[in-house]
DNA sequence: GGTTAGCACTCTGCTTGCCGGAGTGCTAAC
DNA sequence: GTTAGCACTCCGGCAAGCAGAGTGCTAACC
């Protein structure tokens, strides 16, 4: 049935979603009609709206209202019967600028890209970074911090910096520190985070046989610093257009619990996790994600790669009814941009 | 006038103030009068609400309502009438684990307080870390991060970290790059990143003569780095607290101003710099604060120090009609806190 | 002379009832 | 299969009415 629905049919569905993406209002058989140039009349279309409601595509919010998209409407709606629209020259050049704006670490250029979706889009913008755990090194160094802390700076390929503090650890001198440096640096030469730790604990049973004692606190150290693991980051921009949505200025309720969910990392990450693996955006609608607190939002999201290996996704947070027509094309590109630039990283 | 209003008039002020923050409500001379023990009838107490009136501390929504405090009023009330709740022993051994949990660098510990702030507040939390310019160097790296980029990471003695991207350098080779970070290290001893910065200019005319061409380059590309200065970081926490009032939540439009507010770092530091210059607590009600956008919140910061010198502030932004008396004591003790957690870094 | 009881007055918020508009579903005719 | 016509439903807005809360004023009280 759902396959089998006629090209007329799904030219009503198509009208109805877009003209509710547009007003936030229930749409009735006039409108309808109207925009479809009165080849068909309100009656008809009638008929149509009532076999796309027993279908599940439409609902009535009551009796005499005219009928809303329901999740299985706007999902149908974005796999057959969307039409994209190509970004416009202006909004590609700006995405660029940001990008290039974002000259810093790879966290500044995440950010600008990030901000400036969200501006493009009006909808609140959200960037997640995988653990970096599986990227691969680009250098190490071990920095003083104060009396007997010592900061494990970690650079990976991509540009990202992470730092860690070890506590409590008897204080080494400037030149053991830098020494160790150096030796860490040669462990680490292209390999991942994963791997250097490995090796070092592969190391350590062999510095011990050579009793260098500093080199072996190191080791140890190190070994340590690098067992907890940092569990990536989560940025989110434009929050505040979220109430440019009707949708959620009217309900202070269902707007305390998407600013809340922006308020613990380890929801975003679920949000966002599906995108993160595939390759193609992924566009979840209302109960389909998989976050119970949060079953009436939209997540558009797209990974973005370096190299070979998904790093981390891009996307957008909004109300179910959203522009997808234009809101997939900039994510999309949002994305590749993200990836073409730490290409060249 | 102000000063020389008597002993009863003031009790009655400072109950209007307290009934007011608690139920969010105008409120009449029945229920004063009950909360005084009716050692003055109702009618007597209206006579005093229209001197408090007159006197520009109270406002009637209309003819028939009762009354609400003004600015003017909120600010007498901190000023001369508050009655400072001591923080119960939970509150200060939750903030005091919250610290404790904040033991990766220092931007991790002064999350968590924030974060901890926050709720126990029922309001947004803000912190501002100055720009570290002026704060003493703990040590000082340089690392490869990719293909002609160079990491620039300094280290201060609080604990804050720092990088900043090196662009288009032609690659130095990992032992350079050591020798190097070495002898950066040895020039940051015991000064701050603006001295740091002089000292790299006086060493360039020097080195100059010297003829290491390597030595020579390094210093240029550091002193370039060092020049375009980091403007301190903005922390915000618990942002969905503000729906918890029921003046936020109401009236869309003061939400997203606040939010958008939020979203400028600019904002925040001009709404908590007075804070952080002072050593005491700040209060600043409705219209007093310094940014235009938000005339009808409050914010109630403090800063914190790390040996002598400012590094930062902590505070709340909420509504003018906030739990001075429980919120005061909270804030002063996270920003102590924070002085503490600093001194022994 | 300050304090208070009493009272008329005002304003809000809630409820009720009513009406027009929008939209539907059904039926019968095309 | 399509459509015009029509009865029906529901919402939103508006006005009227009413109870409740609170005020200001006046006159009496201690």
């Amino acid at each position: 049935m759902v396959s089998g629905m006629d090209d007329r049919t799904t030219r009503v569905l198509r009208h109805i979603v877009e003209d509710y993406i547009a007003t936030a209002e229930p749409v009735g058989s006039r409108t309808i009609s109207k925009k479809m140039g009165q080849s068909l009349s309100p009656a008809t279309i009638r008929n149509i709206m009532a076999d796309l409601e027993e279908a599940g595509f439409l609902a009535q919010p009551h009796t005499s209202a005219g009928r809303v998209p329901t999740g299985a409407g706007f999902r149908y709606y974005i796999d057959h019967l969307l039409a994209r629209q190509s970004l416009a020259r202006g909004e590609m050049d700006q995405l660029h600028r940001a990008a290039g704006e974002g000259n810093g670490p790879a966290d500044e250029l995440v950010r600008q890209v990030s901000r400036l979706l969200s501006n493009l889009a009006r909808q609140a913008s959200v960037v997640v970074v995988s653990s970096p755990e599986q990227q691969v090194l680009s250098s190490v160094s071990l920095m003083r911090a104060g009396v007997e802390r010592i900061l494990l700076v970690t650079v990976m390929r991509g540009g990202w910096v992470q730092h860690r503090l070890i506590e409590g650890e008897p204080d080494l001198t400037g030149d053991e520190l830098e020494r160790f440096s150096a030796y860490l640096n040669e462990l680490a030469e292209g390999r991942t985070l994963l791997q250097l730790r490995a090796r070092i604990l592969d190391e350590l049973g062999k510095e011990k046989a050579r009793y260098d004692r500093v080199m072996g606190r190191a080791l140890a150290m190190s070994a340590r610093a690098l067992t907890d693991t940092a569990p990536g980051e989560v940025f989110i921009e434009g929050r505040a257009n979220i109430l440019e949505q009707p949708e959620f200025a009217e309900d202070v309720h269902r707007l305390k619990r998407i600013l809340r969910a922006f308020e613990e990392k380890s929801v975003i990450f679920r949000l966002l996790d599906r995108a993160m693996v595939s390759r193609a955006i992924q566009v979840s609608v209302g109960l389909e994600n998989t976050v119970e607190e949060l079953p009436d939002i939209s997540v558009v999201a797209s990974g973005y790669r370096q190299g070979a290996s998904s790093v981390g996704s891009i996307g957008l947070i909004g109300p179910v009814r959203m522009d997808y027509s234009r809101v997939i094309p900039l994510v999309e590109y949002a994305a590749s941009l993200l990836t073409t630039m730490f290409e060249d990283r």
